[in-house]
DNA sequence: AAGGATTGCAACCGCGGATGA
DNA sequence: ATCATCCGCGGTTGCAATCCT
């Protein structure tokens, strides 16, 4: 049967854009003493010459009362990660993933679903993605194109070791190409345990970054964890440059050895045609 | 200082569920 | 049972602010 659009074609006048102090206060007046009732009619009954939609979503998302503004707190972003990992990981049975920002949003008093999902595009899923991880699964990474992100941040990282082995920018890819490589290691590792302990130990048990996601990782811990003296091996030392990496703590210079001796192969041989 | 690129966020759009006639 | 309407959701866009060269 289709829908017709919220605001039909002899709506066409009704204005679009940001919202004027003079809208906001009309609105604001009317919800206060009259409640919001009908969206539909509010904005006709309120003097204003916009649809109920934009009303409705100008209402929820800025004048609400109960609106918290301001920067997300540490204990926000862990919640709406932990969260995403648990409401928004449901199979309907034909593989789509359903998120639910409404009801995420409901376990942040004071967060509007669009606030959150904002938040999660222009902040976290970026986190997840510089980590190697898959928002959408927060699950190692495995697609091509992360491996030619790989190559390329190798590259990268020998080149500035060249230049300049202090310089920042060169740790900062150095610690993203670890982090790759480490997600590579543990997707190969995975995948080894699936096969020889398959029926007793699902994959979903392997997932490295459990931690993170329940929120008992060090990474969210009340005091910073500590950036280790030593590292036991290599691999161990890719693990925990990652995690400081992702927080943002000082990342050590593993630059002599890192890299070099992960990836023996030039740059040139590295680049995928 | 200028201007192009990037980022962050408010707002819009289209879809589908819920509800009532 | 069918249809019309409302409501709310998630994806996307547009633009101002900020950053970078």
């Amino acid at each position: 049967m289709g829908r017709s659009p919220c605001c039909s074609s002899d709506d066409a006048n009704l204005k679009k854009g940001p919202w004027t102090p003079e809208e906001d206060e009309k609105l604001l007046g009317y919800i206060n003493t009259h409640g919001h009732g009908n969206w539909k009619t509010l904005p006709k009954h309120a003097g204003l010459n916009r649809c109920g939609k934009s009303c409705r979503l100008r209402w929820a998302n800025y004048l609400r009362p109960d609106i918290k503004r301001g920067r997300f707190s540490e204990e926000e972003e862990r919640l709406i990660i932990n969260l995403h990992s648990t409401l928004g990981n449901k199979f309907n049975g034909f593989d789509l993933i359903l998120y639910g920002w409404s009801k995420i949003a409901t376990y942040l008093p004071g967060r509007t679903d669009n606030e959150i999902k904002n938040f999660w595009n222009t902040h976290i899923r970026k986190k997840l993605l510089n980590m190697g991880l898959d928002p959408n699964n927060h699950k190692p990474r495995t697609d091509l194109n992360h491996l030619l992100n790989l190559t390329q941040l190798i590259c990268a990282a020998q080149l500035g070791s060249l230049m300049n082995p202090w310089d920042s920018s060169a740790l900062k890819v150095q610690a993203d190409a670890a982090q790759l490589l480490q997600n590579l290691i543990q997707t190969l590792n995975t995948n080894q345990l699936s096969t020889t302990t398959a029926g007793l130990m699902g994959s979903q048990n392997s997932y490295p970054y459990e931690g993170l996601i329940h929120g008992t990782s060090s990474l969210y811990a009340d005091e910073p964890a500590p950036v280790p003296q030593k590292f036991h091996s290599i691999s161990q030392g890719v693990i925990d440059n990652s995690w400081a990496s992702f927080e943002g703590y000082e990342i050590p210079d593993m630059s002599d050895f890192l890299i070099s001796e992960l990836v023996s192969e030039s740059p040139e041989t590295l680049l995928l045609p």
